[in-house]
Order: structure tokens, then C-alpha cells, then sequence
DNA sequence: TAACTAATTGTTAGCGCTAACATCCTGTCC
DNA sequence: GGACAGGATGTTAGCGCTAACAATTAGTTA
């Protein structure tokens, strides 16, 4: 149990510059002239504690330079104040953007945020879930609404809180807050229709293995549908969306007879991608070609031609979910099961 | 304290799919028929308990759904099995990558991945590394080798270990791993020179605010002194380094008379923001201006022209961090004080 | 002035786990 | 068959904090 060695001196204190051993709270209240509980109340609710006693205490922090263990008072209040967030990636800037949302959101109530990365599997995402559960995290934000069933299992055992991100679904483990990916891809539909487009493609994951890339699909499949065009042309690439994967499908697309006219892409690295290879082949973009992105990368408005696309209120997703989980949290106030904030075409030059 | 709500039964046993109260080690303890330590040892050291036990205590485990509660396992050991990250953004896929190093390699060895970012501020992460190390973290990885002092006053009284990124300093904390961020930018400056360039330029942000970026820039200054030619002009930009803030900036230095011929971003979010002024002011890239990135980002191979950029191996940083952790955590072999990674030019199109 | 309130501080016990030590076996050796 | 080694398991105490309650004090009230 590596018990704090033992002291020579008969009082606890402890020399202020101590190495390695912490300051504990025993020591604050000793320096103090208090006891130890008033030192906890002190640092959580300071008002039930007299100003005179409130000042010794705070000198005696200071001067000991205390930092409160979490881990034990986690271990008495049942409350970590950890959040845990499962993304898909943190290599693309919209998940990123979710992440610094939420972080900020909930830093800023004394809670911290734990990432994992599920690499778009869900093997590794109900793996992250047990670790998390583990660690008794006080909430867990999870990315989309399809999971593993073991994932939903164990959730549903514990009573911890659940935001899921990124999509919607009438039927959420606990919370949703996101967007519709299918009218998304209505959505750029109707927007390839405008544009008289008539040979629709789309590049993204394919549907088993993503499914908000696949809904977006769904989404411009039926809009093709109402607006009596043939079903858009695909190519999935399957590595986490890279730029770098997308090139060699977005050849093929370009090679189809008769060649697509507009093409939409899962993400903005994708579209990029789209633009070169586009470049390459000769093909004029947006006369020949209408490229659609989403995700509005940081990079899309300045590529050229600059990137027309799908944007996202990623950081907001976030910064609304931690504001419910906070609410769930700490009984302030209703919690908003299923909040959508929608997305926007930013129409620039690609399309 | 919120106490576990009183059992009715007289034992201690509780329903399997009893909600909100998690399993505890006891319960299994009681359906295995052996005392708490037995399980624990189960768990931990395996080897030390008798086959037949084990396989019953596997067997309640699995039958219960127990996850041990890993504060309790942290206040006991003194040993939290989190490792703490402090990045200026995450908003960047080379940071992305290290902190995706760093956590894979950590997560395989049953840690856990705390991250922070530092918004490129240093008050910032000093309050981050005072939220961490509150919270027992057994590490602390920094971007970055300039600290607020009382970061590292902070990190002197502990004895946690601390592993440096991303530059590399004769005098860590602790540990680094990382790069020359000088030898990069006269690496740059190598570059520009056997390309026969005269005027150079440098696009990042100002070396107050963030030093790595200051040391390329010095590196490039260091360049153009030993070509004999005149220091490069520089434009900064402060906020993040995004391809937004970026614009402006670059339409400055390319109205600039004479007009540079070189032009070195500090990252490739400012170099395709730069790639796309060139073009609007119809600039020949490389012919006039030469570009080269920084951080080989996944849409660099992707621009037209192909963004010419350094490539920093940014997952690499990361797993080898988590691979001098571990050693020096497990107390497994010896642990480099100093790791330099170096970088590459990655030659395509802009220059 | 006794009794009763509210504000402040203290006492006790325990959160779920594990280090260190104690105990109990089984088999082995002389 | 008694002493002994070594493996397997159990017992005890405590990690640093805080919930719940108890105690104390000062300030009212009838």
C-alpha cells in the first residue's frame, strides 16, 4: 500500500518542501488550528464556514502549497468529476472541435474530460466503455447512436448519465445531441438539384462500417429518388476517411462513363482529395464537376477552387452536451433529452 | 457519502442486475466462496493463486459484471494508472497524432490517457497541471519545453515523471522527446538555398507567444545569415495558427516589394492558406514563390500544387513518450533522458 | 432566566481497495 | 512422525477524504 514513510517528529507536519509525499488535508488543518473537516469545507462550501476561520485556511493552503486528492475524495462522494468522451478519431478537426467544446464546457464546473478514440470500431469503443465504467466516470459522451450490444448493456446497468453526439434517434440511450446526417444528405441533394445536376456520386465509409457516413447516403439516395434521378454512384474507402485514402477511389469515380457531375464527400479531407484528383484529370470544378464536402475543415476555404460544404456546429455539440450533462449532474435544472442543431450549406466555389 | 442503500437480506450479496450501485469486489468475493484479497490477487497477480480458485473467481466475475473501482485502487496503491497530456491544440492533426501515439501506447498497458489544451498559453497549462496532478496522475506529458515557472515549481515537489515534446532542451524537467525545431528551420533555409532563393519569408506565430514556432524561425534566420543573404521578413499570426488567421497575413507578405520568393509556414493550415492567396494574386507557385509547410498534414499531398512541407513523425513522439513513461513508471530497463526524433523535407510541388 | 434557534465546528465511521503480515495447508525429508 | 519449506489463503489496518450526526457557541425569545 506504500504508506507515506513514517515521520521522525511526533506532529504530522511535514516539511513544507517535501518531496514526492503531497500535502494531505491533516496537515492543512494542524497548520491551521482546525479540524480537518472544517479544512473540507472549507475548499467545498466555503459559506457554511466563518470568514476568520476561511482566511486560516487559505493561508494554510497556500503555505503548504495543498492540493486536494481526488481520488480519495472520488472514493468518498462516489463522484469522480471525470467526464469520459469516446470519438471516433481525433485526427479530423470537427471531432476535435466537439472535443474542445466539451472540454471547455466542463472544465469550467471543476470536471475533466477523458478522450478515447474508437477508430471508428466498436469492439474498441465497448473496450473504452468498460475502462471508463472502471474508472467511475461521471458521465460518458459517445459518438452516434449505434453501438455494440455489450456497450448498451453495460450502460444500461449503471445509472451514468449518456450523451450520445454527432446524430439523432427517437429512441437514445439517454441524451442526444447533434444533427440529422440523413437530411443532411437530403440537404445536399436538393442542393445538387438546384444546381441541375444530374449524375449524383458520393465518396465516404461505407454504411456497415460507418453508419452516419451511410445515412448521409441514404439521405442523398432519397432526395435522387424524389427528384427521379438513377441512385448516386459510390466509392467507400474504409481507413478513417483520410485524404490520403480517398485519392485512388475518387479516380475511379472520375473514370465512370458517363462521369458524375456532382459528388459529395463524407468529410472535407475527402472533398480536398476530390479537388486534385479533379485538377489531375482535367476536369473542370465546379462547371464539370460540383464538389460538395462537409465537416467545413479549417483548410476548406482555402483550397481552390475554395470548398463548398456541409458545415457542422461541431464545437457547439460539445459545448451542449456538457451543459446537459452538467445540468444531469448536478440537478440543475431540466435535462433536454434530444437537442438538434442542425448543419448549413456554405456555399463557396467548389459547387 | 451517499452511502450504498441499506441491503434487506443479511448478506452482502446483491442482485446481478442491481442498477446504479456497481459490484464490489466483497460481492465476488462472497460468490466465489474466498476472502476480498483472494479476488484482488486474482486480478492482479494471478500466478500467485491456485488454478481451481482462479477459475471461480473468474466465474463470479463474469457472473456479477464486477469492474473494480479503480479510485479505490488508486487511493489504496498510490497509483492511479492515469497519465496526463498538455497540448496547445488539438485542432491540428499533428498533435492529433501524438496524443493518438501516446494513447495507444499507454491504453496497452492499462493506463489511461488525460488530456488537456493549453490554447498555446501558459497560465492555462499551469492551471491544467495543477487540475492533474490533483488528480494523482502517475505522469505528466508537456508540449513544449518553456513553462511558467510555477509549473515547475510545481512539478519539482512531486516526484512525478515527466516527459517533454515536440522540441528537445539540454535541460528538461525530466525527460524529452521530440525535435530541432531550430535545426528545422535552417533545414528550411538549406532547402530555399539549394533552390537558389533570395528573398525568404517565414509565416507563423510571433516567438513570445509560442516558442517552438520562434525557434524555426530562428533556425531560418540563422540560414539566411550563413547565405549571406538578408534576415526573412516575417508576418505572425496569433491566434492558433489557423488557416483562417492565416489570409491576411499572407496577402501582407506577398504585397510586400520586393516580393519574396520563399515562403516558410510554420504549419500546412497556414502554407494552403498561403497556396491559395499565391493563386488569387496570380502568383506562380513554385515558379515565383517557393512554399513549404510544416507538420505534413493529411490534405498536404493533396493541394495543387502539393504542398512541399517538413514532416515531423508526430505518432511516433507520442509513442515513444509513452514508451519512456512505462519504463520509468514499471521500473522496466533504463529510461532515455533525451530522444531526438529529427524530421523530414517531403518534397512534392510548391517548392 | 430557561429554553430554544441558528450558525459554526468537531467526531465518528466508512467509501472499495490492497500492503504487509499471519495462518494454514500440503508434501518432503531425515 | 516431527520439523520444515513453500505455496495458497486469510486478517488487519489504513490510503485521504467527506456524510451524517453530535457538540458547542452565541443570539433570541417568552
Amino acid at each position: 500500500m506504500s504508506r507515506r514513510t513514517a515521520t521522525s517528529g511526533p506532529s504530522v507536519l511535514q516539511d513544507e518542501a517535501k518531496r514526492g509525499a503531497p500535502v494531505r488535508l491533516v496537515e492543512v488543518a494542524q497548520l491551521a488550528g482546525v479540524s480537518t473537516m472544517t479544512v473540507s469545507r472549507a475548499l467545498r462550501r466555503p459559506e457554511q464556514v466563518a470568514s476568520a476561520t476561511l482566511r486560516a485556511v487559505q493561508r494554510a493552503i497556500t503555505q503548504l502549497g495543498y492540493l486536494p486528492d481526488s481520488a480519495a475524495s472520488a472514493l468518498a462522494t462516489g463522484r469522480s468529476h471525470i467526464v469520459a468522451a469516446i470519438v471516433p478519431t481525433l485526427m479530423n478537426s470537427v471531432y476535435a472541435s466537439t472535443v474542445h467544446g466539451l472540454a471547455s464546457g466542463l472544465r469550467r464546473n471543476g470536471y475533466e474530460l477523458m478522450i478515447g478514440d474508437s477508430s471508428y470500431d466498436r469492439a474498441t469503443e465497448s473496450a473504452l466503455v468498460r475502462s471508463f465504467l472502471g474508472r467511475r466516470v461521471d458521465a460518458i459522451v459517445l459518438t452516434g447512436v449505434e453501438h455494440d450490444p455489450a456497450t448498451r448493456a453495460l450502460l444500461a446497468r449503471r445509472e451514468v448519465p449518456v450523451v450520445e453526439i454527432w446524430d439523432l434517434t427517437p429512441k437514445p440511450i439517454d441524451m442526444v445531441v447533434g444533427f440529422s446526417n440523413a437530411a443532411a444528405g437530403r440537404e445536399a441533394g436538393a442542393f445538387f438539384t438546384t444546381l441541375g445536376r444530374q449524375r449524383w456520386a458520393f465518396l465516404g465509409a461505407s454504411p456497415e462500417r460507418e453508419a452516419r457516413s451511410g445515412k448521409r447516403l441514404r439521405g442523398l439516395s432519397e432526395a435522387a429518388r424524389t427528384a427521379g434521378l438513377a441512385p448516386p454512384v459510390t466509392a467507400f474507402v474504409d481507413d478513417g476517411m483520410s485524404a490520403a485514402a480517398g485519392h485512388a477511389a475518387v479516380l475511379e469515380l472520375l473514370s465512370l462513363h458517363p462521369r458524375p457531375d456532382a459528388l459529395f464527400c463524407a468529410n472535407d479531407a475527402l472533398a480536398t482529395a476530390a479537388l486534385r484528383a479533379a485538377a489531375d484529370l482535367g476536369i473542370a470544378v465546379p462547371d464539370a464537376l460540383a464538389i460538395l464536402g462537409f465537416g467545413d475543415f479549417d483548410v476548406a476555404a482555402h483550397t481552390s477552387p475554395a470548398l463548398t460544404t456541409i458545415r457542422i456546429p461541431g464545437w457547439q455539440i460539445g459545448a451542449s452536451a456538457a451543459q446537459a450533462l452538467l445540468a444531469r449532474l448536478d440537478n440543475a435544472g431540466p435535462t433536454p433529452s434530444h437537442v438538434d442543431l442542425g448543419f448549413e450549406i456554405v456555399r463557396r466555389e467548389s459547387a
